[in-house]
DNA sequence: GTTTGTATAACTGTCGACAGTCGTCAATCG
DNA sequence: CGATTGACGACTGTCGACAGTTATACAAAC
């Protein structure tokens, strides 16, 4: 394992063309290459990326289960469009899963957890100072990641990441309104207080506030 | 479209090659003809059933996505094998699931609401009677499914969805240790008192010990 | 001017085939 | 006798092609 050959730059670039063509697709999406609603073409972006059409319906097969594109059939795909009932839905699953994980993080909590999770929210800090958008959401959503990753259930982590795609699907609405930087740290360290507090009242309020908070911010993105 | 062609059973059937063979290995999985841990040859399975790979290859995708086959590269689909900690985690996952959906449900408890779910009773009775262990477990997931969707939030659906896929993983198992009939029924009848009551103190304690005892009767049958 | 019918064009669903890769097994060497 | 290496076979990843269907544009009729 650790001789196995490796490419120039260092990392094993042996990522087939399902995936390079799903990122593509993913982060074309994201950056509103492709808008909301519109049909996307096997046949040219078969022709746009010079690969055959079997990568392409795989890739977006993939990303329909993420649900960033709807299939119809004999249709083709379409790019997701989420109205603001949906994403109200999704904030509140999204706080249905927070609950549950810094309930259980907060009867396991321990130092290690507590270190790993002050260290994201100080790269938080240095994201929400800086100008790039997306990166503030990212380290953002990944602090939150990381807290359910730390509450131990794998199932559950998996529900948020594929809510976290949803969400990347208006994240350049969410952007252009996310909050200040010194908002961001203080509204992240106050979980932090709640799950040291080790009351699991205090830790529902927190995240009650803090989810509320995010979807409001985006919600009136959505409805302006 | 109301004078389109309509098959001799009376029902459209334009179903996809895509859906034909994803139903085919969903029900060969749960019927256990194709075991947890075994290898699936895309080949094989494009002979048996007549089709080529393409539909073979796409259908074992939309499994993929739903947790009931797995995918390594290079070496093709995998039936899914739950072990102990993974089970743990999927009625972890339900009863987050479930706690939030019977307290959205609560506070927008009606009338029709009630009946619809007072008839799903009756059905999953009339189930729990027969001896059809394969329907009791559909008509008991039907009714929490019915509860989850009457909370109004369609993501919340799909998730739980997500994890009854899960579920028939193992559906055999649970079918050897359900309940028994008379306790099914009060168990569930148990859940409409207390949203009767209006008390979300009262639907969270419902909830957790309905899905507490579910959750030890599948967990002992896969220790045993 | 509006509507209906038709023909064309493009696209999806499906298929068979080829190339590269991985696992297996046997032969060889220490 | 055990470990290693090489070849063989099977399989996946990918490709190009064909058929049926859908959408569109245009022409004809009302």
């Amino acid at each position: 394992m650790a001789s196995s050959p490796v490419a120039p730059g260092g990392f094993i670039q042996q990522q087939n063309l399902v995936e390079q063509v799903a990122d593509y697709l993913t982060q074309a999406i994201i950056q509103q290459h492709f808008l909301p609603g519109e049909r996307l073409s096997e046949v040219q972006l078969s022709r746009d990326l010079g690969v055959s059409r079997a990568p392409v319906r795989e890739a977006a097969r993939l990303l329909e289960s993420r649900g960033l594109l709807i299939s119809k059939p004999r249709r083709g795909f379409f790019v997701r469009a989420l109205n603001a009932v949906e994403l109200e839905d999704v904030f509140d699953l999204r706080l249905c899963l927070e609950r549950h994980a810094i309930q259980r993080l907060s009867e396991r909590y321990s130092g290690d957890a507590e270190r790993a999770l002050k260290q994201q929210v100080e790269i938080l800090c240095a994201a929400a100072a800086s100008n790039d958008g997306t990166r503030r959401i990212e380290e953002d959503l990944q602090f939150h990641r990381l807290m359910i990753h730390l509450a131990g259930n794998e199932r559950l982590l998996r529900a948020f990441d594929g809510l976290t795609h949803e969400l990347r699907l208006c994240i350049t609405l969410i952007t252009k309104t996310h909050e200040a930087p010194d908002t961001i740290a203080t509204s992240h360290f106050k979980l932090l207080d709640a799950l040291g507090s080790g009351s699991s009242e205090a830790c529902r309020e927190a995240i009650d506030y803090h989810i509320g908070v995010a979807r409001d911010f985006v919600v009136s993105g959505v409805g302006e």
